[in-house]
DNA sequence: ATATTTTTGTTGCTTTTGCAACAGAAAAAC
DNA sequence: GTTTTTCTGTTGCAAAAGCAACAAAAATAT
C-alpha cells in the first residue's frame, strides 16, 4: 500500500489541533457506524479489521467491503438509499478517526494541520480504495462460484507473494463476501480439492497450479 | 454529479500550457486504451460514452464499467494482472484527455495550470468514481437476475427522477453489465412484465411499483 | 434499395446454484 | 471445565441460471 504519509502523525496532529475529528475505539462486533443519507461521514481505520455489511429483505447478509488498517469508509463514498441498510461492523478491536466531509476545500483552508495533511493525502487514500473496489467488481463479475473462488485465491496469493496463504475470513464470511450460498461454495471447494487445484488445511489454502 | 469545476476550462488551459496531456478524439467502436501494467495511464472522458470491457477465457464478455462525460478511467485505478485483458471501447464519438499519473504530487508543483486545476479537482472526481463503483458492487452482489434488474432499474429511475426512462445499453450489453446470461435475463424481464412490476416499450422501461 | 450484421425474443434441455436440514468440530462464553 | 454458540462439512431436492439454437425485427453498411 506504500502510502506516502504516516497515519500515526495524523493522530498526534489532530489531537492537539482539531476539534472536528474524533478518534474512537470499538471492540469486536460493535457497530462502528451505519450509513445514513446526507450525513457525509468520512472515516479512517487507524488499525483493526472491519466489514461493511448489508442485510437484504430475504435475510441474506452481504459483506460489501472488507476494511483493514489505513482503509477509508463512510457514507461520503456511498449513495445511500432507503433500500439498503449498511452497517460497518468491527471484526476485532478497531481505532477509527471519524470526520464529517462536508466540503473538503473550505475545511482544508483553515490552519488546522490535520486538514492540511488530509487534503494532501486524500487522493492517494482514495485511489487505493478505487483499486480495491475495482478488484472487487472483477471478482463479482466472474460467472461461477468456481471462478470466484479461484479469482479470490489468486488475489491473496499475489498479495502475500506465496502459493500458501490463510483466509482473512471464516468460510461463512467468505460466502457472504463472494455473494454466494455457503453450502454451494463448500461443495465447490471440495471439487477444487478433488480436481487437484487447491489444498486446504484449516484456514490455509495452497494453490497447486501455476 | 454537481462538480465544482468546469472541464471545458481544462481543455483550454492545457492546450496552451501543458505538453504532458494529450487530447484525442475516438470514433464509435474504436479502442480508446487497453490496460497495461505499470504504465499508470489516467484518462478523463471529456464527452461521449465508453465501456471498460473484459473478455474471459470462456468467451464471456463483461462490461466492467460504463463511462460517460466527466468520468475518469485508466490503469492507475486498476491492479492489472495477466489474467484479465481490459479494453476501453468507445460506444460513440469520444473526446478524451490522456495523462500519465506518475506522481501527482511532483507534477502538480510545476507552474502548469492544468496540473494545478487537476490536483484541486482530483479528490472530487475520484470520489464520484468511488460512489459509482460502490453502486456497481451493490448491484453485482444481488443474488438473482430479478434483483439485479430491479436494482438497476431503480437506480436509473432515481437518476432520471422518473418512473419511465430509457436504457443506456442494448439488452445484450445490459446482460454483460449485470454479468448474467442474456437469454436468462430476457426470460426474467418477461416474468417482470407478466407480474406487473414493469412495462417495456422499445428501450423504455416504466416501473409500476412505488 | 438491398444485403448484411446485430439485436431481440423465445424455447427445450442441462448444469449450476440455492435451500433446508443435520451432525460433528471448534471457538467463545460463562 | 462445562455449556452455549458459531463454524464446518455434507447431502437430497428444488429452483434458477446457463447454453444452444433459431426466427423475426431492427439497425447498419453497401
Amino acid at each position: 500500500m506504500n502510502l506516502s504519509f504516516n497515519i500515526e502523525n495524523f493522530i498526534n496532529d489532530f489531537e492537539s489541533n482539531c476539534h472536528k475529528v474524533k478518534k474512537r475505539v470499538f471492540s469486536k462486533n460493535e457497530v462502528i457506524t451505519s450509513y445514513i443519507e446526507k450525513r457525509n461521514q468520512f472515516c479512517i481505520l487507524v488499525n483493526g479489521n472491519a466489514d461493511l455489511v448489508r442485510y437484504d429483505l430475504n435475510g441474506n447478509r452481504t459483506i460489501v467491503e472488507h476494511f483493514s488498517t489505513n482503509d477509508i469508509f463512510g457514507e461520503v463514498f456511498y449513495t445511500v438509499t432507503t433500500n439498503n441498510e449498511l452497517l460497518v461492523e468491527a471484526r476485532e478491536k478497531c481505532e477509527v478517526l471519524i470526520y464529517t466531509y462536508d466540503d473538503i476545500h473550505t475545511k482544508c483552508r483553515t490552519n488546522c494541520k490535520f486538514h492540511q495533511k488530509l487534503s494532501e493525502c486524500l487522493p492517494e487514500l482514495i485511489l487505493n480504495k478505487v483499486t480495491d473496489l475495482n478488484m472487487r467488481v472483477e471478482l463479482l463479475t466472474k460467472r461461477s462460484i468456481r471462478d470466484k473462488l479461484l479469482g479470490y485465491f489468486s488475489l491473496l496469493s499475489t498479495r502475500t507473494l506465496s502459493k500458501t496463504f490463510s483466509l482473512p475470513f471464516s468460510l461463512t464470511d467468505l460466502a457472504d463476501y463472494l455473494s454466494v450460498d455457503r453450502s454451494a461454495m463448500m461443495r465447490e471447494i471440495k471439487v477444487l480439492k478433488e480436481d487437484g487445484f487447491i489444498e486446504k488445511e484449516g484456514n490455509k489454502i495452497t494453490l497447486l497450479y501455476k
